[in-house]
Order: structure tokens, then C-alpha cells, then sequence
DNA sequence: GTTGCTGCAAAGCTTTTGCATTAGG
DNA sequence: CCTAATGCAAAAGCTTTGCAGCAAC
């Protein structure tokens, strides 16, 4: 999966704070044991450049890296850090069968990043926008619903591909 | 899965405009033929109250009326429906391991709708609200990018899950 | 009569689970 | 030590596919 980054203006500055301490600080919050496995699974993130990593990517990095681990350790440790609790990694789905995941990435605003999504070559492309902006609390209130979450799909094609479509 | 319904005042008008006649046009304009099969799945959406329906529902909903189905051809029904050449169906992802499949609603001011989903209860409710205004527009400009669909999902705590979970 | 469609069963993929073994605290 | 975590392999789902027979046009 091809990932272009866009970055709206105004919206570049992000902050990641995860690391190796951080990891094991969440984990003793909750009774959870460091182990290797788990430090190299959020490793992995931490040297990827933002992709949408699906667990058998992960898991693939990892034994191509010569580090032992099996593939349902991987999922039982991508599930883990994507609990409330953890609240590390974020799981998406962009309409293929597998999942993805990536670092938590929390914008100076608050909120996450979007995506657009090409119908023909699965290009995603990620943009920040403050469209949300006190939306999520009007739906709260109208709708009587607690958010604690959200995702925005764009589906459609990009520049090549819609070139390429005209032809 | 349970399906609560809320239209934001103003926006409670919709047309879906489909009937086996419309389908009937649509397959011939692409040479495709017209199967009881395909009627029958389509009937099922006709029949039912906005519900987002599995494959193997309306599978089971049709071998319930008797009607002799197999699942492989609900599939690829559902397949076909959803093109961009016919366009009947709108297939979404929950976060689920399946998908749904939903009537290609479109509401006056040309958008679809929404959705809240439940992280404790998977309650889905649907809300329709204009935010995007303009955004789509923006976005197609910025990042160079042609959209022909949107999905947007909120995720967190219904008001009875959300009260549980106070105790 | 052609050509596409269906049904069945098998295969494909991703993800989950049971269980004996290992390792963290 | 004690409990949680791991690895393996098997199972579980959902979805797709190959192919022979059937139905639409």
C-alpha cells in the first residue's frame, strides 16, 4: 500500500510521545508485563515513517529482522495497544480485508488525521482538517452519544489514476 | 445488529427511487441479465427498514421465504449492486469482520449519511448533518483528488452503555 | 444457440483460540 | 514462584473461485 502524506497548512506540527519508557509505563499502570515481543512490535512503528502497517507486515519486519515472534502474538499485541488502556496504536480499516495500524497521532488540535482513499490503486492519502470542529459535541448532545473516536473516509480516485481513467 | 434511526431535523427527506424496474434498466445498460436471483436480493432491501444487512442475512432471509438461493451468488449480487455501474448498493465496514450492505440513499442535498457506532453494544445510529459542506470541494482541490464517496464513523458509548459503564 | 449466471464445494485469507511451555516481576 | 505471555497449530469466520449445469435473451 502506496501512503502519500498531505499535511493541511497550519496543521503540520504533531506530537507522538511514544517511546520504549512509555510503553512500559502504560503497561505497569495495568499490571502488564514488558516483554521483548511487545518492545519490538512498538519498535516497529516507531522506525516506520507513518505507514499502515498490517499485522502481518509487522510480523514480516520483525522475522526479516531475524526476531522471533509468532503471528498471533503480534495481533494479541497490536489489540493490546489499541485498548483504551494502552491507547498507543489505531486501528483502521480501509475496506480490504486486513487491517491497519498505526501510531496514535494526536494533532496540536486534538484530533486525528483523515484519509482519501483511491478506488483504483488504493493509494492513501492523509489530510488534516479542522472540518470536525465542534461537531462531535453537537452530535454528542443531539444524538445523546458519548464519542470517543472517529474516522472519515474520502473514497475516490487520485491525480494519476484519474488521469489514467480518461484515457 | 440493532439499528436506531435519527434524521436531523431538515434533513428527513429522502429518495431511493430503486424498484425491480429501475434495476431491470440499469442491467440491460450494461448487458447484464435479468435474474430472479438478483430481483430477489434486491427485494429483500426494498423490504426491509433501512437495516444494514450482512450477505448471509439476505441470504437467510431469502432461503427463510423459501426462495432457493446460494450464498456464492448473494455475493456476487452484492458485488454487482455495489459498482459504480449500477449503484444500488452502498457496502460498509463496521469494524467488524463483515461487511453490510445498505440501499444507496441519497438525501436532497446529495450526501449519504453517517453513522454512531456503539463500541460496547455495536448499536449503529445513523445521523444525517450537512458538515461537509464545502469540504469535499476543498479537499478535491487541495490534494488533487476526485471524490465519489464518503464514509464517516463515530465511535463511542450509546446512552445505555454509556450508563452502564458509570456503575 | 450463445453467453452469462448459478450452485456447490473447495479453497483462500485474515484473525482467533486452546494448550503446553516459557519468561517476566 | 506465580501468573501472564508466547508459539504453534488448529479452528473459525467471511469471502472468493473453479467448474459443470442451467437459464436469460
Amino acid at each position: 500500500m502506496l501512503i502519500t502524506k498531505f499535511w493541511h497548512a497550519g496543521d503540520i506540527e504533531m506530537r507522538d510521545g511514544f517511546s520504549i519508557e512509555e510503553l512500559k509505563k502504560r503497561l505497569q499502570n495495568s499490571r502488564y508485563k514488558l516483554t521483548h515481543q511487545r518492545q519490538d512490535v512498538l519498535e516497529v512503528f516507531l522506525n516506520s515513517t507513518g505507514e499502515h502497517l498490517s499485522a502481518e507486515e509487522v510480523h514480516r519486519t520483525l522475522r526479516d529482522k531475524g526476531y522471533d515472534i509468532g503471528l498471533a502474538t503480534v495481533y494479541r499485541t497490536l489489540e493490546l495497544m489499541c485498548s483504551p488502556e494502552m491507547n498507543i496504536l489505531q486501528k483502521m480499516e480501509f475496506g480490504e480485508k486486513r487491517a491497519r495500524y498505526e501510531l496514535k497521532k494526536i494533532e496540536e488540535n486534538g484530533h486525528q488525521h483523515h484519509h482519501l482513499i483511491c478506488k483504483k490503486c488504493d493509494k492513501v492519502i492523509e489530510f488534516s482538517e479542522d472540518m470536525l470542529e465542534g461537531l462531535e459535541q453537537k452530535i454528542a448532545e443531539t444524538c445523546n452519544f458519548n464519542i470517543i473516536d472517529h474516522q472519515v473516509l474520502f473514497y475516490g480516485y487520485c491525480q494519476e489514476c484519474a488521469k489514467k481513467l480518461e484515457n
